[in-house]
Parts: structure tokens; sequence; C-alpha cells
DNA sequence: TATAGTTTATGATTAGGATCATAAATAGAT
DNA sequence: ATCTATTTATGATCCTAATCATAAACTATA
């Protein structure tokens, strides 16, 4: 996340978008750098049947799609708006050049990737391991450690839907609801007003 | 990848393993920047019925293991010797004073993190989709871009066994092995001397 | 407040990869 | 050249998540 004093600075522009925007496409040439000020942003991909794979959702202050700005690549995933939202764009040339220009903010983007790597990491390996209430565990954490409003109570409501939760995690909402359910049993989550707490 | 004479002249140290050797433990804290001289590494998991998952295979000049050395985590994954290996050692700190003195290679490092995420990301979307016949050839396609001798025949001999296959797409060896045959009834690989050729 | 759309829920059936069992082919070691 | 270990191969069975079908609970909107 880049200062929005930093960002003006440095000729950032901010964009309205409507809840079912495409910001991106995938397979498009990566031109901006993007940071969520209001709202809600997910990359996702579809396979052949229509199938969606959500990569990840971005609220306030995060930023999304940087990584083909530092290599040669075309975005992986499509970046669509799931709330009407306000998004910091600033051009490729101008990003890396303040990057260059600010040794702390680039190393703070390279944390930034590694710590995403390493959870892509254990996702793969959740996923390849085919276990449901496992995989669904790792996203709830993942989540939890990542939510912004992280209250001195240890509980952590999960504003997700099931579906959601689905392609996050490549299974069936169906599969989901039910695993969600067993795990409550075992008293690994509960469930209140129908969303998830853990 | 970091030249060498660079390495020699920020302290780093020469390594030698044999095959089966670990390098470090999942779990463990980063210490050091590795890069392979000779040899080859892997990074794996092992859940708990001891089921391996593959992260990634690395060869020679190839480094691995950085991403913990940037943020602040713990290793996601083992790295183990498969064959007997010399790999580079340098200390967190002088790499990371290495870096700094050195944007350029800072950003080629950002770049390395960047494609690898980029793979990641399409393998997780691979694997959520649950094709078998798909997700090999996605490792395919990787592991051949991903191969140094590019020689001009357009033909790629993947050296890895169908064991090792599976470990990368988290299937079975038998699985594995169907589809390999399954596709090459389909032409999109073939078979010579028991090794895949894309 | 009636109506349409979304989300959660639950049962029945199916399909596809895992698992189990076994063996042939090959490589590596002595 | 012989023995052992690894890799590839193939058939039979099982199991679990996907799929299909249907509905209840809730939300949003006219």
């Amino acid at each position: 996340m880049i200062d929005t004093k930093i960002l003006l600075n440095s000729g950032a522009k901010l964009k309205k978008y409507h809840r079912g925007d495409i910001l991106f496409k995938e397979g498009a040439i990566a031109r901006y750098y993007y940071q969520v000020h209001i709202g809600e942003i997910k990359m996702t991909n579809y396979n052949q049947d229509g199938k969606e794979h959500i990569q990840g959702i971005f609220t306030k202050n995060k930023s999304f799609g940087e990584p083909p700005l530092f290599a040669d690549f075309k975005y992986p995933a499509n970046a669509e708006a799931i709330t009407d939202a306000e998004v910091w764009l600033l051009s490729k040339q101008k990003f890396l050049t303040l990057l260059e220009e600010n040794p702390k903010i680039h190393h703070k983007f390279t944390s930034t990737l590694a710590l995403r790597l390493y959870y892509k990491a254990i996702m793969v390996s959740e996923i390849s391991t085919q276990e449901p209430e496992h995989r669904i565990l790792r996203i709830l954490d993942y989540l939890k450690k990542n939510n912004p409003k992280k209250n001195s109570s240890s509980v952590y409501k999960v504003e997700l839907t099931r579906q959601q939760l689905a392609d996050l995690t490549g299974l069936r909402v169906e599969t989901v609801i039910r695993s969600i359910k067993k795990l409550e049993q075992k008293g690994e989550l509960f469930i209140k007003d129908r969303k998830v707490h853990r």
C-alpha cells in the first residue's frame, strides 16, 4: 500500500467503478498500478465451463495486479469490482520510477510479493492434499490474519458468502456448506446470523 | 541468480550436500540465501499421511527459499537434495545488504518473485479445476519454458519421473501414468525411452 | 407487502480419481 | 551377469466430492 499523498504527488488518478465492472482482463498487458480506495475488488479465473476461481479479494488500501509490472507477462486473471468501488491508478512508468526513487517502498513491495507467494505455496499444497475441511480452515485463517480491523476480540467474522469461499478453495458450494457444518460440530468455528465466525 | 563473483565478494560459501540431505526444514527461520551451483534441489511439503507435494525443483544457478528473507515468516516447505549437490550460501544480512547496494539485483529478485507468483497463481487455478490432463500439460509447459538448454529443436524432454510429476500436480502416480498415455494418444506429447517429450 | 433474486440447506445419485494389488521393464550395484 | 530397487504399467474396487434436484430462509426492490 502506498500513501495517498505520495500517490497524488506521483500523478495517480482516482477512478470509479460499478459493481460488476471489469478493471482488466486475463491476458491483457499491465499498464497501471492499482490500489483500492473504497470497495472490494476480486481477481478471478474462469475455466472452460464457466467455473470461477478467485485468486484473491482486495479491500481498502490493498494493491493488486502488480506482479506483471515487475516481470514481463500478461495478467493471469481478471479483476472485477465486487461492490461499487474507487481505485487509485498509477501508470506503470510512474510506478516503477516511484520505486526506483524510494528503496523503502520497493522493499515493502518485495515483502508483499514474498508474503503472497508464501500464501499461494501453502494453498497449492493444501488444495492438492484434497481435504475440503482443511482447505477451508486454511483460507479462513489466512483471511483472519489479513483482516484490517483486528479488534481485540479474537473472533473473526467472515464476510464472504459460501459461494465465494467455494471459489477461493476450488470446492463447490454444497461441499463448503456441508464442510462448514461439520467444522462447527467439531468446534473449529461457529455460525451466527448465517455468517462464519472463527 | 547472482553472479558467482559477486557472491564470493559478498562472502558466500559453497556447501556440499549428498542426495537426500535436508538443507532446511518447514517451519525453520530463514538464515541464508541459497543458490544451486551443481545438482538439483527440491522444495516439498509432506502432509499428515506422508503424501509429498513438490513446490518446485531448482537446478544450476537457480536460487530458492528467498521469500522468507524479505518478509518475516518461516519456511513453508522443506528443501531437500535430489542429487549430490553444491550450493552457495550467503547469510541473510549480507544478502539484504547486497540488494540495498545493488538496486538492479534487487529489481531482478522482485521480478523473479513476481514470476513465481504468476506461476503459482496459474497452478492454484489449474489444480482447483480438477482435470488431471490439464494440470499435467500446464506443468510440462512451465517446465519447458523454464528449461535452461533451449536447443533450437522445439521438443522438450522431461527428465522428471511420473512420481515427481504426480507430486508436483497433487495427483497420484497411477493417474499421471494413465493421463500421460491419453495425452499421447491425443498427440499432445510423445514418449521415447520412457521419458515424456513435449 | 408482494415479488424476484440471492444465499443457505439437504437429500439422492453419479463419476472420476484414489487406493489396492500385482507385475513387467529398466536401471544400478555387486 | 545376477540381484535388488526403482519406475512404469494395468486391472479391480472404493470413496468422496461433484452433480442434480428441490426448497427454505433471507434480502432487496418495485
